[in-house]
DNA sequence: TCAAAAGTGTTCTTATTACACCCATGG
DNA sequence: CCATGGGTGTAATAAGAACACTTTTGA
């Protein structure tokens, strides 16, 4: 084998962290591999990319193919090529993270998505590969992008509760459980929160409220997508 | 050919956008391609990651041939893998950002390297392949990190001014013109800038002053990365 | 004595934090 | 009428922004 063939025996592949929020934990969709290597294990869903196949639009497959989801929020994190991170040969893997609305994943359409399962994402076992890694890396993407950029409500069904809003950011935000309990991990304050979030005027009141609920129904709020995007071009930068 | 055997007509490299900084502008170093593809066209510095090398250690070789430096900052941003990116064949990039002081680069000891030459980033032309895009990506990432983590001081001296160290952070923040000239781009305060820093007490006052210049000559300060890391284990978080 | 950059405090404005009670609804 | 979560304001503190003159040195 010449040295350019060599370079040749390798491949890539997609990996994609799908967040979910169920109201509580942030959940990430986890599958069980079928084959080996790591058969029986939990592993992110991926899948090597064609070889005419643009890395996003591998990566857009792979969650059409799991969830039967397009157009959702999707984003590269950074590759990962260790040396022996594949047991059968030189793999690296783009990693990539995707926000859906867990209401909207029922069905599992992908032959192999009867395996597949919502994990909170605090009590993850052991993954196989180094897919740990990529989830923790992808975590803490997301725990940086959340503040920066209005991709929290993702995660919400278009109608939502301010409570429901705060709850999200606190199971993204908050560690479980911070090592020497330095940096005291509580709740985000209620009404600081709602203050910043109404401050941004990017929430719509829909004149709604809750129904069914045995207490005093909150009111609905919709994402102003529009307008978000009006104040971004003027300058306008998230920030919560 | 089977369809296995065509995921494996691929190579994967790594490209990285050595950044630097001469007192005025922030630079990065680029090289003159001497052969086809792009020939004669700027570029960043890169190559092919080997069969059993891993991708910060191909970013590592790479930086070390073009500049025999060793041990700089290296950080990973994203990859690069749109199909038709490479006129050659399916190539996906890895792009990686370093950080060196500019005076330690002198002599050019890898071959290709004598046609390697600092550019003002605000002054970059058209390069070869997709690397003004992975330019791009490369700055935004810098600019977002220095003022998260203490990364500029990699790009300084050991011994700095307070006044270049202010320059330094306005070479790498301070867009050449925005668009509208909306966000009034001018530089930053001088008082404010060195309240904040001195602030940190990351900075360690040598007692020493400039020499040689036709002016009051500035103190002399150096970073404290022993007592930026204690402070770091113990919850802090650099922000300027 | 001039030019050139170093160095230095205060005021104002804005953002962040801390904090506790009444309200509306369903059971 | 009780349990449950919804909803609200103010005061104290901290952080950021704006701003101009004196000092030291070499030429």
């Amino acid at each position: 084998m010449s040295e350019v063939e060599s370079f040749f025996k390798s491949a890539f592949s997609v990996d994609n962290v799908i967040f979910g929020f169920d109201g509580g934990d942030l959940k990430v969709l986890l599958i069980q591999r079928g084959a080996a290597p790591y058969k029986g294990k939990w592993a992110l869903p991926g899948d090597l990319v064609y070889p005419n196949e643009d890395l996003d639009t591998a990566a857009e497959r792979v969650l059409e193919q799991l969830t039967g989801l397009r157009g959702v929020y999707l984003e590269q994190v950074k590759a990962f090529g260790a040396v022996d991170r594949h047991p059968l040969g030189r793999v690296i893997t783009i990693a990539y993270f995707s926000l859906i609305k867990i209401s909207d994943y029922t069905v599992t359409p992908a032959s192999f998505a009867q395996s597949a399962k919502w994990h909170a994402v605090n009590k993850v076992v052991e993954l196989a590969f180094d897919h740990n890694e990529i989830l923790d890396s992808c975590l803490r993407r997301l725990r940086r992008k959340v503040r920066m950029t209005p991709i929290g409500f993702e995660l919400l069904p278009p109608k939502f509760t301010l409570t429901e809003l705060q709850h999200l950011y606190e199971a993204i935000l908050i560690q479980p459980k911070d090592k020497k309990g330095k940096n005291g991990n509580k709740g985000i304050d209620k009404r600081n929160f709602r203050k910043k979030i109404l401050s941004t005027n990017l929430l719509h009141d829909l004149n709604e409220v809750q129904e069914g609920v045995a207490h005093r129904p909150a009111k609905l709020y919709q994402f102003d997508r529009s307008k978000y995007e009006q104040l971004v071009a003027e300058g306008y930068s998230f920030d919560i």
